[in-house]
DNA sequence: AGCGTCACAGCAAGCGCTTTCTATACGGTA
DNA sequence: TACCGTATAGAAAGCGCTTGCTGTGACGCT
């Protein structure tokens, strides 16, 4: 049998309720009735019952944090952030909130499963990271969902998230359009015409956004893109390297390659090298995100910085309550584009 | 107002109760009825209040997974494949349980308030991963945690962090020491004598059992160590960096960089070529848990590779009680020598 | 001396669900 | 017809905590 509040409260010869104060410590309690009862605490080593705090008071302290992949260091490094503004003080009882990562691999059931499991449990807080999926019925149901998980009280905030118009959540959403367009205009500017894309997942907004981005340099330039030159695929290693190998093959004559985000252009790398091509004398290399890894590659990857870390910890923030949202709910957070090795001018 | 049970129940024309069995499926209910109550609950949109239920069914659906550094593949490759044992069916109504990543950042006090968070939620499991820290109070202070957590019925399972004796928790140990000493040895076996080594927070048991492999594959070849040899740093690139230019500060005849793991060489590497030196043909370097982007790396990293996606499949297992605990509680997880571009012999 | 004020402490009513035990209806059997 | 097993539904007692409200002395004021 474990310990309960009521054991504790016959030990410290006080009422439960006395116990209860003194454990949340938002009623005045006199200091020697304190003093017996966190001795009693500490004697039986009583622990809280969450559940039952939880429904007696109905609140709880879990902040739901849903990440693509937990294994990317662009959701890690995000999730880290968010979180590191959620451990500290601001709740109940001291403030200690539990910041829960949970993993949805991209997934829209996943998705929805664990929104439902958050409101389940009452979260104080839900942070969306990460693009969202392009499918009518479930960005139906994900709104549908967020709407009322704000509407029970709950704190909802998308970060690296396009806006859940009526949903009543806060979004951060990155500018990977103009990333994406300033990255491609980078490469044209030195003087390549013939660029191959690497895109990501084909449902998701980030995909199509930072590829919007880049017909938009391109258009702007006033070159026409060539079907052939878009090769789609996942936001991984492997995806970028098959792909790469696919460009090649369509067609031999590109110049540069411009990647999803910078684990496909690590991909990217790999297969150009193994095909004799050098970077970039031979073939141009740029990625998206500026993870921690890309400054280390070889070449070092001319790429899009994104704020992750920063974001993320405005994200968690917001969700706190500890900072205004932004005005209308929406803001964007740009990218800035890191011009390294990996890009330089056309051959010949 | 938020809808409940009763709600449900009245709309159905039936007694709460029946609502509860219908929702949890242990218990015979006639099929019409059984209709009627999920039309209401589809009606009313109905979310069960998941700490009532684990109050008053004095069970919970969490499963809780500590991590060292969210935003570190090594820890996010891990707990990503825990995770995914986890969500599948196997408890209660259906069975999607709640994994949840705890953010440790490293430090011992969030890793016990993490657990007595756990604890109090009344976790169906707990998941540790990565190192421990050789603090002893700290260390016991965990272990008297785990005791109480596994007889309070949470499963516990270590996955890649050294028994904790007499908790009752199951442990899933790396061979860091014996994949420390073939790596050296390797690097020994092509001829090198005088070896740097970048090790990583002092008092933490991975990196010590890392650093006493090398010095037992050091001694085993009779090379005496030099003190001078050994740098202490954070497992992060920026500290391999860091170090390895300390590292030729002091010695620069060095002619091979042993790294505490992988993003720690990758940080070695930039400094090495920053300082003009040639890998492997001036400084061979090697690194430890052959993380995806290694083989990236140019030259591609030297490593020893560590299976943490089976480690922590297996850990997800075990914790969800599908998979039997190894014998005695324990069981060591080898790791794998991967020889790459990055080493070779030195020069001269 | 009489009374309003404080500062505390306790009582008791839930919070929304699960589950044991009991009630009922039905069909079959003797 | 009387009886009993089976299948299904309901009543009600909590699970362990929080909190509004109700004392109850002690103190200071007029």
């Amino acid at each position: 049998m474990t310990v309960t509040l009521a054991d504790v409260a016959a030990r410290a010869q006080v009422s439960p309720a006395t116990v209860s104060r003194v454990l949340n410590g938002n009623y005045p309690v006199a200091a020697s009735t304190r003093e017996r009862v966190l001795k009693a605490v500490d004697e039986l080593d009583y622990v809280l019952n969450g559940p039952a705090s939880a429904l007696a008071a109905a609140t709880s302290d879990l902040v739901g944090i849903l990440v693509n992949d937990i294994a990317d260091p662009f959701f890690g490094i995000m999730a880290s952030a968010i979180q590191s503004e959620i451990g500290g003080p601001g709740g109940r009882a001291g403030g200690e909130r539990l910041a829960v990562v949970c993993n949805t691999g991209g997934s829209p059931e996943r998705e929805l499963t664990y929104l439902t499991l958050l409101q389940r449990q009452r979260a104080a807080a839900v942070v969306l990271t990460g693009g969202a999926v392009e499918n009518e019925p479930h960005a139906a149901a994900v709104a549908a969902k967020l709407t009322k998980l704000t509407d029970a009280g709950t704190r909802v905030v998308l970060c690296g998230r396009p806006p859940a118009p009526d949903t009543g959540a806060i979004a951060l959403t990155f500018d990977n359009r103009g990333g994406g367009q300033r990255l491609t205009e980078h490469l044209i500017g030195l003087g390549h015409r013939r660029l191959g894309y690497i895109a990501g997942p084909e449902e998701r907004t980030t995909t199509r956004h930072r590829l919007e981005g880049h017909r938009a340099a391109l258009a702007a330039a006033g070159i026409e893109e060539d079907p052939r030159w878009t090769v789609w695929g996942r936001y991984d290693r492997q995806a970028g390297y098959e792909a790469t190998l696919e460009l090649l093959r369509r067609d031999p004559s590109l110049t540069a390659v411009v990647a999803a985000n910078d684990s496909v252009a690590l991909g990217a790398c790999a297969a150009l090298r193994e095909s004799g091509l050098r970077i970039p004398e031979d073939v141009s290399v740029a990625g998206f995100d500026d993870l921690p890894f890309s400054v280390d590659a070889v070449p070092a990857l001319t790429t899009v910085r994104l704020p992750l870390a920063e974001a993320g910890a405005r994200a968690g923030r917001i969700a706190m309550g500890r900072e205004e949202p932004p005005p209308g709910g929406i803001a964007t957070v740009g990218g800035e584009l890191m011009v390294r090795g990996s890009s330089g001018g056309p051959r010949g």
